[in-house]
DNA sequence: TCCTGTTTGTACCAATCGGTACAAATGCGG
DNA sequence: CCGCATTTGTACCGATTGGTACAAACAGGA
């Protein structure tokens, strides 16, 4: 198999296996969840990861970060005008589908998988705060204010989600989001 | 045993366990943790709930609804002043240790037991929003007003939780209950 | 003290867990 | 078309899963 091919396969994979993490957290993904909805059997996972669901694991969270740093962080930081910001709360609401997808992040962050993946899980979040930190700074928000602004936006999304799925409502979220792209752009809001 | 002893006993067992599914959730929750946890073998434990984890799980809900019903939602619906806002400010930072403990039923919404304890999670919610958005117009906001600020306290509340645990962090929860007392009281506040 | 119903520890069950071994199937370079 | 390395399916591993069976230990009432 070429090598481009054999990249191909594992990108698959890793956002087949992602969906299985995403839906059911690190410990219930089991090796017969993953097999099932990427068509792999057990030869080959272990043969595109040899370390097994935790090098799993690791990837499918390198892969998010990696999205997010081309779709999300990127652009807030090549912000000059105010169309940074915009975009991300555009890219937030399509990646999780207005609701109705839940942040493995957020997913792996309340599990007891936290402890063995928790420096991706803090630089995760880090990394997009300081980015909207920074955007909002440009906007003209002082330090402390943006900074404060940009927890409040990021705590905000994950809160929706949870809302979102606990009510089976995807309706929270959008009303979330809207409210917090206010938050990023007027002065006076909170 | 006399009837208040085994009363006694289940609520022990049942605070036991309600640390173990909130510490790793319902399906990574094993009977030998609860079993650790509870100092109970499984002959207890299946004397007290013959119908295993599921029912131990739904004894955990009502538990902890019951405490939110009595410590948040009474205090909100009884409320005169504006101290019943305050008290469920102040009962929530407790009950959550300032963002060191985390939300079961956050925990179980983002899982794959959403499903089977769907009505439980939504009735948990709802039942909070309702009571702090009653709350909330008695103090003088217009209902619509009313609902959107409860619903984005309760969406802050979540949020900061799951953020405060990505990032070993309770500041973020802190500051947070901070800002939403906020939410709760200025007219001006987003 | 005996009797009776409850509580508890232990052994056991089939099923599944994550992971390994390895031979057969596969695909590519020559 | 051949030879060789990669990829894949399958059988298997010990450990653990949630749950059951049941006899021994225990309790309180008479």
């Amino acid at each position: 198999m070429r090598l481009a091919a054999k990249d191909d396969a594992r990108g698959q994979a890793i956002a087949r296996i992602a969906e299985v993490f995403r839906a059911h957290g690190y410990e219930a993904a089991s090796l017969s969840l993953i097999t099932e909805a990427t068509g792999l059997g057990k030869g080959s996972l272990y043969n595109l990861f040899p370390r097994g669901k935790e090098q799993m694991a690791e990837e499918v969270l390198a892969h998010i970060d990696g999205w997010f740093e081309r779709h999300v962080f990127a652009p807030l930081r090549d912000d000059d005008g105010g169309e940074g910001v915009a975009a991300m709360f555009d890219a937030v609401d399509r990646y999780f589908e207005s609701g109705g997808r839940v942040c493995l992040v957020g997913v792996f962050a309340l599990g007891s998988a936290r402890d063995h993946f928790a420096k991706a899980l803090r630089d995760y979040f880090q990394a997009w705060e300081r980015a909207l930190a920074g955007a909002l700074r440009k906007q003209g928000f002082a330090p402390p204010e943006a900074k404060q602004r940009a927890e409040d936006i990021l705590l905000g999304i994950q809160g929706a989600l949870v809302l979102a799925r606990a009510n089976h409502d995807t309706g929270v979220f959008r009303r979330a989001l809207k409210r917090l792209r206010l938050v990023a752009r007027q002065r006076d809001a909170c």
